[in-house]
DNA sequence: AGCACGCCGACT
DNA sequence: GTCGGCGTGCTC
């Protein structure tokens, strides 16, 4: 447990009620939370007179010199005995009241011991942006002390790039913050300006997101005022003809009237003027009513399961792409929303999914409401407020929408939840939205469902030991986990809507064609696909891997992958410094060997690094096939916001025949139109250096599959590869995710790897290489002699240095039903030196 | 995070 | 000699 004073009070804030001022005991002190990163420590302030504080409540207090924001913990009827009673300062103001339902604190609680992360940092990525403000130290220039030519009297570099800084913008005003990154010597400089009266600084309070408010008119009476002249009249007149309700401005221009003419009829009583907030939410285009549609056996068995869940449980629903899980998931919410209960739909990325949000809008019009970190923070601010309010009663979101103030949650759903951007890996809390919702889940005492085409192992594995005990391998080795693992039952939609087809998989050897005299990256399967995409008037989606650093080296002629000889991952090509020799590396234990001229296994001088991007794909495309119209979608050509849908939306109406992209593709698209799905180079996913590899592999390789044939038309398939004979390759070529899960469970297993066996990952960083090597050298020593772990490392990261940080990382790995004792974690971070900076990541999913 | 206090190098 | 760098530690 990370604080222990802490943890304690969440059971006082969970009752409340005994807490709060009463007659019979009275407080003068109140314990508080205080936003500081590097104290998590609670503070003693004294309460104010006139203010009425509880905890939970959000606070503003003076700290130091600062004023910084605060949660209210526990009541004190006398102050700590070891504290100076002059030191202890008033609490200044309260921001918000009861943010915290006792089961919310749980969570956050449980949050904070379990990723190793203080609780206001927890506290912090729940809390929407600006909630807890804190005060800021601002330079501002004063234009009527500066002389003209000032720059002559200015000796200092660093004063004229300050004043260059601030004359740039209109009001002359940054933080010292901001300046003090772009300035050299801010400080020499600062003292310069200020001595010269030519700038001055001051302190800014704390700015909290406000509700933007407008005024409104409305109409009081409408009943006969004879004292009124002919103008106003007409203006009452208009006013109701409007429906009696207008804003100012609007008023304004329809009664071709002015401000203090409204003011007047005011003062007469016949309208009120007021602020009336208005919503800053994302803008989307309206969407037509939807109705409910006809289900399949499969989805009105599921459904009906679903349905019959009461309290806390946990469901996958396994559907195969095409399935039709989304109406599952719209018809199980529904009769909730008529209940007036409420609901959670988590997805991967918001911004992939447009045609996703788009149906629950068309089903459930204003009663749903988007929530990602995308969103400006005025937006994110407001929804979260109107979320907090009940105004909404489906949330859809990304990974931190699961700690929306949603009230009366009944049913969590997680979509695609073998996806791994559930997963935060920086900065800290590192949680995974999975686990953060299974909690959830069983705090608010409801559902909670799974759903994917291709489930992850973890969920696979909690099915597997739902479903029938004893037999096979298998079974044998999922006792281990038991224990820790609640169970999971299983739901399968086995088939496409309107018995559609999955579509037949080609496996292409590229090692064939280039023997045969094909040196294009097309094979001839896919060329041949690809002349015939026009004459048919179909579309098509042509998958790259591509990732810029990690790339793998194989073989051109045998296919041979270089592999660690210590660890069963592939070696990746660092990246070093130029100049230096080519060197691969294995992650895992840091073997490293330079890069051979001839493959080992059949001394072919065709060695390659592989990733070819979607550019130069595009490229290649255009030279063998000018005719085709491209869409490339990918994050270059996706960056801007509502590029999504615009791209796709030209696709979807046949301005373009192929769409070549990454991984986003993979992603929940559905177009009905798309019949040939192409990939490039699966070998690209195959060898990456993680012991998850295969996993995703399969993952991304079956969901991009599933975009083919969703529509009339039945889907082609061409998967391109140098290693036919991988099996996630034969999976793939079968649909059979049943039997590739077994496989590879039995091969993490053997090597104790999740989720049989559990990760921590501990990242370290430092512009120092030295430092950090030696840190990390230090701290996996202390690790050395614990019993039932097992260190891995210190390695260095896969990229060494970024932004000028160098980074290693040491992984801790152990049995899944013990976490070992590992020695206090704080007495870890004392190891840490202040210049290198350490984060620990529970159950790491990247760990490059 | 800010900000103060406190100890070493290049200037009047 | 001192001015001013930024390293360390505290903020109820």
């Amino acid at each position: 447990m990370y604080i222990k004073d802490v943890s304690l009070s969440a059971v006082a804030v969970g009752e409340p009620v005994e807490l709060y001022q009463s007659k019979t005991t009275f407080y003068s002190w109140i314990e508080v939370l205080v936003d500081c990163p590097g104290s998590s420590d609670l503070f003693t302030y004294k309460l104010p007179e006139q203010l009425e504080i509880k905890p939970g409540d959000i606070l503003t207090v003076p700290f130091g010199a600062q004023q910084v924001g605060a949660i209210a913990i526990r009541f004190l009827s006398q102050p700590p005995a070891d504290l100076a009673p002059e030191k202890i300062r008033e609490v200044e103001d309260v921001v918000s009241r009861g943010f915290f339902p006792s089961t919310y604190w749980e969570l956050l609680n449980r949050i904070a011991a379990y990723y190793y992360t203080p609780l206001i940092q927890v506290i912090r990525v729940a809390l929407p942006p600006g909630l807890l403000g804190r005060s800021q130290r601002r330079l501002r220039l004063k234009p009527e002390n500066i002389p003209n030519g000032a720059e002559n009297f200015l000796r200092s570099t660093a004063a004229l790039q300050i004043l260059k800084i601030l004359q740039s913008q209109q009001d002359g005003d940054y933080s010292f913050k901001y300046l003090k990154r772009q300035v050299k010597g801010f400080d020499w400089g600062k003292k310069q300006l200020l001595e010269r009266g030519w700038a001055e600084n001051y302190l800014e309070l704390p700015r909290y997101s406000k509700p933007q408010t407008k005024l409104a008119v409305m109409l009081v009476n409408n009943g006969l005022y004879t004292k009124l002249n002919k103008r106003q009249q007409e203006i009452l007149k208009l006013l109701g003809d409007h429906g009696g309700e207008l804003w100012l401005t609007e008023c304004v221009e329809i009664c071709k009237t002015t401000p203090p003419t409204l003011r007047g009829l005011e003062q007469k009583g016949c309208i009120l003027i007021e602020e009336r907030e208005i919503l800053r939410r994302e803008q989307s285009p309206l969407i037509a009513g939807d109705q409910a549609k006809s289900l399949t056996d499969a989805q009105t068995h599921a459904l009906e399961r679903i349905r019959s869940l009461n309290g806390f449980a946990k469901v996958l629903l396994h559907g195969v792409t095409g399935s039709g899980k989304t109406e599952v998931y719209l018809q199980a919410i529904a009769p909730l929303l008529k209940e007036g209960k409420s609901a959670l739909v988590l997805v991967p990325e918001i911004g992939l999914t447009p045609q996703l949000t788009d149906r629950f809008r068309a089903r459930f019009g204003n009663k749903v409401q988007v929530y990602h970190s995308a969103l400006s923070e005025g937006e994110r601010y407001d929804t979260w407020r109107q979320i907090f309010m009940g105004e909404v009663q489906v949330v859809i979101g990304t990974r931190s929408a699961i700690f929306t103030p949603l009230p009366n949650v009944d049913l969590i759903i997680l979509d695609e939840e073998h996806d791994s951007s559930f997963k935060q890996d920086s900065p800290i809390p590192t949680y995974h939205a999975r686990t953060v919702a299974q909690w959830r889940a069983e705090l608010e005492n409801c559902p909670l469902i799974l759903g994917s085409a291709t489930p992850c192992l973890e969920s696979w594995v909690s099915v597997k030991e739902e479903g029938s005990r004893g037999e096979g391998e298998i079974n044998n080795l999922i006792t281990s986990y038991q224990s820790t693992v609640p169970s999971l039952q299983y739901l399968s939609l086995p088939e496409r809507i309107n018995s559609r087809p999955l579509p037949p998989v080609e496996i292409v050897d590229m090692r064939q064609e280039l023997q045969e005299g094909n040196r294009s990256i097309f094979s001839r399967s896919l060329q041949e696909a690809l002349e015939q995409l026009q004459e048919r008037k179909q579309q098509g989606i042509l998958f790259i891997h591509r990732r810029g650093h990690s790339t793998f080296v194989s073989c051109r002629s045998c296919g041979y992958v270089l592999e660690c000889p210590n660890c069963d991952v592939s070696l990746a090509y660092h990246h070093v410094e130029e100049g230096t020799p080519q060197l691969l590396r294995c992650h895992y234990c840091n073997y490293g060997r330079s890069h051979p001229p001839y493959c080992p296994k059949c001394s072919s001088p065709y060695l390659k690094f592989f990733g070819s991007g979607t550019q130069r794909v595009a490229q290649e495309l255009n030279k063998q096939f000018p005719h085709l119209r491209l869409i490339r979608f990918d994050r270059d050509t996706t960056r801007n916001k509502g590029a999504h849908r615009n791209l796709l939306t030209q696709f979807a109406n046949g301005e373009a025949d192929l769409l070549v992209g990454t991984q986003m593709l993979s992603k929940g698209l559905d177009l009905p139109q798309v019949t040939l799905v192409g990939v490039v180079a699966a070998d690209g996913l195959l060898h990456l250096s993680d012991y998850r590899a295969s996993e995703r592999a399969f993952q991304t390789l079956t969901q991009v599959a599933g975009r083919a044939g969703r529509g009339e038309d039945p889907g082609r398939v061409i998967v391109q590869t140098y290693t036919p004979e991988h099996p996630v390759i034969e999976a793939v070529k079968t649909h059979d995710y049943q039997s590739f899960c077994d496989a590879e469970l039995a091969q993490r297993q053997a090597l104790n790897y999740p989720p049989m066996g559990r990760l921590i990952l501990l990242r370290l960083s430092s512009v120092d290489p030295i430092q950090v090597q030696n840190t990390a050298q230090i701290i996996a020593t202390n690790f050395s002699d614990q019993e039932g772990l097992e260190i891995l490392g210190p390695a260095p990261a896969s990229i060494l240095r970024v932004a000028n940080r160098y980074r290693w990382q040491i992984l801790l790995k152990f049995a899944a039903d013990a976490l070992p004792t590992l020695s206090d974690w704080q007495e870890i971070r004392v190891l840490c030196p202040a210049t290198v900076s350490l984060t620990i990541d529970v159950d790491p999913i990247n760990i490059m």
